[in-house]
Parts: C-alpha cells; sequence; structure tokens
DNA sequence: GGCTACATGTAAGCGGTTACATGATTTA
DNA sequence: TAAATCATGTAACCGCTTACATGTAGCC
C-alpha cells in the first residue's frame, strides 16, 4: 500500500504541523479509519523529505526545545491529489477475530456463544452511542465543498455501520434464544 | 494477536487436513472474515507441531507424493475451545483507504468526488449480489448446533453489512448532488 | 518539586505478502 | 504432451507495534 505518506500529505496539504501534532491528527481525527504512532511518523517523515514531498522549518519553543514545524511542497501536493482522486478496487476483508470465533462458535454451549454475542453487542451499543455524540455537534449538513462535510460523511458512515452490527447482533441472539438449550415454548 | 493458530486449530477442529486444504479453506470458507497464505500456514503448523498441538501422519499420493495429514490433539483441543469462549474488546479500527481518500474529499472536484463514491458504490453492490447468492443457499436459517449456523450467522453479518455501506454511499452521493456544481433545480 | 504534556528519535520483533524454488499428479 | 492442480517449503521485504531512550516546557 504506502498510505501513511498520503495521509500525512493530506493532513500537511490542511496545514504546517509537527510530527507531534500529527499523531495528535491521528488519534483524534482519522483514528476511525487510520492510526499511525510516532515511532512511524518520525521515520516516514524524513523519507518523505528525502522525496522532497515535504520540506520543514526549526521552530524554538521556549529557550531551546526545537521543534520541526513540516509543510507540504508542490511535488508532494501534485502526488497526493493524484493519488486522492484515484478509485482503488476492494482490498481483501480485514482480519476479523470475532467472527472467527463466530465461525467456528457452534463447538460452544449456547450459554457460551450467547454470553459471546451479549458481550459484543454492548461493546458495539457503547461505540455507537459516542459516535452519536459526535454526529450530533452538526445540526444541520456542513455545505459540500467544506472540510467539515468530508467529516461528516465518513461519520455518518461510521453510525450507520455500529447501528447495522447491532442490528446483526441482535437477530443472531435472537435466533439462537428462539432455539434455546431449554425451556422454549 | 497470534489468531491464525487459533483459524487452523479450529479447521483441525472440524477434520484432520493437510496444508494445502487448509490454504483452500482460508481462500473458500474464511474469505471473509481471515485470510492466510500457504507461506505462512506451513511454518505455523510446524510451530503448533513443536507446541504439541497438532500431530501428522504422512499420506502418499500416486506412487511417491508425500503429504502431510495434520490432526488436532487434545491439548490443541483445549487450547483451541480456551480461545474461543473468551471475549475480547473491541481492536482499533482497520486501515480503510477509501474513508481516508473521502476525509480528505473536499480538495477534489465535485465531479471527482462523485466519480469516486459511484465507482466504490458499484463495487459493494456486485459484492452484495455475490453475497446474497450465498446467503440464498439456506432456503431456512440452519438449526443452531450445527456448522451451518455459525456459518449463517457471518454470513448474515457481510449482507447486512455490504447493504448499509451502499446505503452509505447512496446518501453520501444525494448529498453531494443535491449541492451539487450546477443545474440544482 | 513533581506531574503532565510537548517533542523527537531508534531498535527489536511480529504478522503478513510477494517472490523464489521444487517437484508429482491429474486431466484435457 | 501440455496445462492445471496438488503439494511443500524458504527468503526477502514491508507495515506496524512495543519498547527503549532522551530531554524540555508549562502548570499546580
Amino acid at each position: 500500500m504506502g498510505n501513511l505518506k498520503y495521509a500525512i500529505l493530506g493532513l500537511l496539504n490542511q496545514q504546517s504541523r509537527t510530527g507531534y501534532e500529527l499523531a495528535k491528527q491521528f488519534e483524534m481525527s482519522l483514528s476511525e479509519f487510520w492510526s499511525a504512532k510516532h515511532s512511524q511518523i518520525y521515520p516516514e517523515l524524513k523519507s518523505l523529505h528525502e522525496a522532497g514531498m515535504v520540506e520543514y522549518t526549526i521552530e524554538i519553543t521556549g529557550t531551546v526545545l526545537e521543534k520541526k514545524l513540516y509543510t507540504i511542497t508542490e511535488a508532494g501536493k501534485k502526488d497526493f491529489l493524484q493519488w486522492l482522486e484515484k478509485p482503488h478496487t476492494l482490498p481483501a476483508m480485514p482480519k476479523d477475530e470475532f467472527r472467527l470465533q463466530l465461525f467456528f462458535s457452534n463447538c460452544l454451549s449456547p450459554a457460551s456463544r450467547i454470553n459471546l454475542l451479549q458481550n459484543r453487542l454492548q461493546q458495539h451499543r457503547k461505540r455507537l452511542l459516542h459516535l452519536e455524540k459526535n454526529r450530533d455537534v452538526y445540526s444541520v449538513v456542513p455545505a459540500v465543498q467544506t472540510p467539515e462535510f468530508s467529516d461528516y460523511m465518513v461519520l455518518l458512515g461510521a453510525v450507520m455501520r455500529e447501528e447495522t452490527t447491532c442490528a446483526w447482533l441482535e437477530q443472531c441472539l435472537a435466533l439462537c434464544e428462539g432455539q434455546g438449550p431449554k425451556g422454549n415454548p
């Protein structure tokens, strides 16, 4: 792939940032679909600089602390925009430990299987609440050309995905309990 | 993680298989939530054997071709079932290149963004059709204790996810085209 | 003075992919 | 007899995580 490169260029295309600030952005804004630790970001910035995609100026905080403020170059912008507009084919499904468990869950007792499903449902409901709260910050749909609109679309997708995941787990539970271990009327 | 181990043990818990057959199963049955190439499977089988989780007998195909038929041991079963029943916390969201593009898509022309969304929608609709065909093999819901029921639940989740993904992309397109570049009534 | 946040890097190791490498068996 | 499938491995490399390593600045 090599997409970390474009995640960084995209953020630097919004504004100049330090490596530290980039790491914070990954945690705060991109965590729904990307992640990167500082130990990956710093080397990537170095190679991006060697490739002429970014430049940096050294700023001083306090009296001596140096920090590198990175700025995207014209070459970087060109490369980024070229990636951005190109459609890609669907990648292989990401590995999913829970689905792997569910696939083999006929080996479990009915109670254990239901426990697994209920536990999972609880976690997804919690995540859904959190996402809905984020979405409700937008009382109206932002204008299409704004960065907020891009953010809104991604958020919408996350909310819809969690809603469906919860609905799926509820349906699985209904099926498991419907043909439950004992006392079904 | 180390979940490849449990994927293999789970398959060997169903029946004895060769490394080659395991690779086929990953492609055919597990591809919706897991994948593994033979170059990863063979070394893993080796270490699983060293750990006493699996045994093998050498079978002869034709006159000379040797193949190793792997069988799960009692220790392997115990380890597998212990993993199987344990609930895990939700992992970090998997990296998603499309959502990354969408997040930065305000840099694109309205036409390019719509193109990206339409292309993606087309691919997900195709995948949905494929999954629905698989699901429709089950004219009735299999009995809960069967392996088919486990399979059915996973398939159901895949269909629901693709349906929602399509609905999401359609909604994004409606929003983009609603405030479109020209000629909206 | 002590804690938290700011700030930047390197090293070891893991899970995974792609490519390399070899050879037998079956089927058209 | 040629191609597809069966069958088993190894090596190089990549993306990423965890841990190591260091030091400053701001705040209570």
